[in-house]
DNA sequence: AATACGTGGAA
DNA sequence: TTTCCAAGTAT
């Protein structure tokens, strides 16, 4: 295909068919972007969605999500999943409020730098909250290239070719090239999905090389299942799911209550909540969120 | 370069 | 019921 026939049509595909999210809107803030964004990890829109209004009228900027209780901050992440993530949103709300007067940084070097930011969130909020031009690789562009370019039927891991491959799709105009960035992904989120694409919808069906190859199956290595029954992922959920229940700290007897299969995982999970800054443990022996007030009598 | 890290809805 | 998978990051 020539140079940019495809965001040729990803942007008035894109401009007609995006979805209506709230961090989309005009007058969004760089800090409400990048809150969407290490929301969205590994977690689905509409579970963003409720809890991301939220965030932003309760912690409308860096500096107030700095300046709040970590107990307050995890309990309203609440059952989002991988509560690091708010630990380290957190963490780098402080170095935006401190270092970067409260405005969240607009170039991906100093994006990285912050904690819980990698190279997909660095450069989707480079581009969605300031347009730059700079390709933004999640699973949905990866597959969505690995398909319309590569003409195969899964991205299989990721690798170095990616941003290349990526930056190849975008057009040189700056504004163009960041809603590209954000059209590839819509398009990969809502039609060229990972189980049963809808290429009868799609916008460059007559571009793509997977349709152009008879759409040949995946012959690469298959993922292993990830599994969760029994796992130490499980138990400090369950662990974390108490102390987020509860109005204060706990004593051992109600963790122990949590996970009763096996002590010594409850122990070694428990543990490493510990390390991870998920919890606390009081003077008196009993546990908390991080900077939960004692109630004690 | 694998692996750990939550959660819940859909197939 | 089981499996898959959803805008990844850190180690």
């Amino acid at each position: 295909m020539t140079a940019h026939a495809l965001s040729d049509r990803l942007l008035p595909w894109y401009a007609a068919h995006a979805r209506d999210l709230p961090w989309r809107a005009p007058d969004v803030t760089g800090w409400g972007v990048l809150v969407s964004e290490i929301m969205l990890q590994q977690t689905p829109v509409a579970r963003v969605d409720p809890l991301w209004r939220e965030w932003l009228v309760r912690w409308p900027r860096p500096s107030d999500l700095a300046a709040a209780s970590t107990a307050d901050v995890l309990r309203a992440w609440g059952r989002l999943g991988y509560p690091r993530r708010a630990l380290r949103l957190q963490a780098a709300a402080a170095v935006i409020a401190e270092e970067h007067g409260d405005v969240v940084p607009d170039d991906v070097p100093t994006l990285l730098a912050l904690p819980g930011i990698g190279a997909y969130t660095a450069r989707a909020v480079a581009a969605f909250a300031y347009g730059r031009r700079c390709p933004v690789v999640d699973t949905n562009v990866r597959r969505v290239v690995a398909r319309a370019v590569h003409g195969r039927a899964e991205a299989g891991d990721a690798a170095a070719r990616d941003l290349p491959d990526t930056e190849a799709l975008l057009p040189p105009d700056e504004d163009a090239a960041a809603r590209t960035s954000a059209a590839l992904m819509e398009l990969g989120a809502t039609v060229c999905v990972a189980r049963g694409p809808r290429c009868t919808d799609c916008p460059v069906l007559d571009l793509c090389a997977w349709q152009h190859a008879g759409r040949p199956a995946w012959d690469g290595p298959v993922r292993r299942a990830q599994r969760w029954a029994g796992t130490d992922r499980q138990v400090r959920g369950r662990l974390l799911d108490v102390l987020r229940g509860a109005p204060g700290p706990v004593g051992p007897d109600a963790l122990e209550a949590a996970w009763l299969t096996d002590p010594a995982q409850r122990a070694r999970c428990l543990d490493s909540l510990l390390v991870d800054g998920l919890v606390e443990q009081l003077a008196d022996g009993r546990f908390a969120l991080p900077g939960e007030s004692d109630d004690s009598s």
